[in-house]
DNA sequence: CGCTGCAATGTAATGGATTACATGAAAGCA
DNA sequence: TGCTTTCATGTAATCCATTACATTGCAGCG
């Protein structure tokens, strides 16, 4: 807790004294029905469904409640009506930027039908999944959204009320939304080909995350399209970190392998692995072209700006959701794989071969 | 939603069949005590306080539970205990990589004491802010961790369940945790100061926030103490965004403003003003030196990389958690505004100025 | 005028757990 | 043995809102 020379001030004494003005207590159904004078079902009506009370009484009574200032007991409510109207969406990483726009695409099509939307980082870990998994299975949440590939266990029945974004699971059961990584990575290798690329590294993220599996296929159908030899040696993964991006690099080059393009399974190793290259005095792109996949907000700022595989992030987010909206209001429809098309996006990281290397 | 050719396939039609196997229904603690010949109380005490019953009970209770698959139902135990071991931590933008590591702060300590964390993204929106507020008014989870400046109104008795971290507000009844702004912009400073420069520009950030004034008052104190005069034109300020960065730069060099040097109230524009400076053929640190604020990760690997104070986020977060349990154990504690230091970090971004320039 | 039908409102059951209080049995003690 | 504790368990009240069903009053109709 960093001991460091921290402070603690109690700020104005005062603050007691003007509590005084106490801002309302809690109030139930009951106590606003005493004080407009009529039953707790009326205000309870008056609330959810104002049409059907006359409107004198609905006036007085939404008057009582500003007034006394009464916000209904959700817990209560969603005990009786079985329905939060409160959806989780599990990310493994907050702070991987890609996940915010599809976030953002989730919380516009959940706004719209009247859920609220909270977060969960997971880290990776099986066990925090499981852990929101069971908010759902204790009812305090609708339903969730994963962004790994893996379904937690909720143990209801029927259908689990769990959609898969950005990764799909397997499990033909939980319907997914993703994006074609097949060919999404080959439209990058051919761009790298078309180029005059013929000796292209592949930096691959986690071998448990089919999307990965899909872009290494990706990467090596284009190159068998074009008939260029794919030299295993070329191919090395790492974790999806800036970190993890340099380290491939190095171990390429200390292995003296040559190339002269990199394609990355994401933008993190991207980032790294062109810091790794310059580090070694490598040029970008004049000695080696990198290309990224998801177009995370900082491929753009990078130096060359990162060419990339751009997602439909805030498409996969409002499919997300709409699709587990779909799922909620009727258990019955099937399950569905929707997948998007992704795009390439050409910056400066990327140019033909020198003719030294060709 | 992109309509670009996106398709959907229909999994494996064996799929409702495979459902057969009904993964067991949703139960109730009535039927638990049912199942194992006890009374509803006795199940509930297995569960909760499991020293109080026999030993021979709790094993068979176990038992039913499991081979049932019982998972209670929260909202009715939220309920009737008026409390849910949720808290929401609001941060205005989860793309801001600053926010992830405060997070993982509130997070262990959460864990640690039984709470369980949902993020709340607001965009910086009052509405949204709002609406997670009223989640606790509604009962829905037990208090709020907001990382603005801005306070939402919860109507309830006595002290608000909320703390304010890496912002504060003037409210003295709200606990606030952060670093003593003023203190740290002024070692930034004090440092571009010890290099030799002399003509140091500010990129600030909004001036709604506490903060941003803090930073700028402690860049104008700074030099105030080395009794070099501070030049109102040298203060542009941003929205703390990456543009904000680029165009604070192209105001002050557009404007024929000459400076060594430029301290940016956070990372973000500390990178886009490295962009616009390098964009304008003027090298970092030769020509300029950048310091940015926060430490973000990204901050690392820039090209050069940044120097920068860095803020102890994971003990924010902690602090911030700790404050907020000591809160809800007890409404009586009062409220207290924690100042935390932070630290300059010394990276690539800075040098001393070059003659010519002195 | 008497009956039907509808609109507005009220009464009370309900959702699923926790827990104060009551009960019964066993243990401790003189 | 008889009385007090203590332990284990059961009964029923409670948390607070929603809503099925009951009731009331009035308009409309033959």
């Amino acid at each position: 807790m960093s001991g460091d020379g921290s402070k603690t001030k109690r700020p104005g004494k005062g603050s007691v004294a003007k509590l005084a003005k106490q801002p309302a207590r809690v109030r139930t159904v009951k106590e606003i029905a005493a004080a407009a004078n009529v039953s707790v079902a009326t205000v309870s009506r008056a609330l959810q469904r104002p049409e059907i009370v006359s409107e004198k009484t609905r006036k007085h009574i939404h008057d009582v409640v500003r007034r006394l200032g009464y916000t209904p007991n959700a817990l209560a409510r969603n005990l009786r009506t079985a329905r939060t109207r409160l959806i989780i969406a599990l990310l493994p990483d907050i702070a991987n930027p890609f996940f915010s726009e599809v976030i953002r695409g989730i919380e516009q099509v959940a706004h719209e039908s009247g859920y609220c939307v909270l977060l969960g980082e997971t880290q990776g870990s099986l066990v925090r999944e499981q852990s929101y998994a069971d908010m759902v299975a204790a009812r305090q949440a609708d339903g969730i959204i994963t962004m790994s590939p893996r379904v937690p266990s909720i143990p209801i029945q029927g259908r689990l009320p769990v959609v898969n974004a950005c990764e799909y699971v397997k499990d033909a059961h939980i319907s997914s939304v993703y994006v074609d990584n097949v060919a999404a990575a080959g439209v990058a290798v051919d761009y790298l080909l078309m180029l005059g690329h013929r000796q292209i590294a592949f930096v691959g993220g986690p071998p448990a995350s089919p999307i990965c599996v899909d872009r290494e296929q990706g990467y090596r159908l284009a190159l068998q399209r074009a008939k260029v030899p794919a030299k295993p040696a070329l191919t090395v993964s790492g974790d999806f970190s800036i970190e993890a991006g340099e380290r491939a690099i190095e171990s390429l080059l200390s292995r003296g392998q040559a190339f002269t393009a990199v394609f990355c399974a994401n933008d993190e190793m991207a980032i790294g692995a062109m810091r790794a290259l310059s580090a070694r005095n490598l040029r970008v792109p004049d000695d080696v072209s990198v290309v990224g996949f998801d177009d995370i907000r900082f491929a753009r700022y990078t130096t060359p700006a990162l060419s990339t595989v751009a997602q439909p992030k805030n498409a996969l987010g409002r499919e997300a959701m709409s699709m587990l909206i779909e799922l909620l209001n009727d258990p019955e429809v099937p399950p569905r794989k929707r997948i998007l098309s992704a795009e390439l996006i050409v910056r400066g990281s990327t140019a033909p071969p020198r003719a030294a290397n060709k």
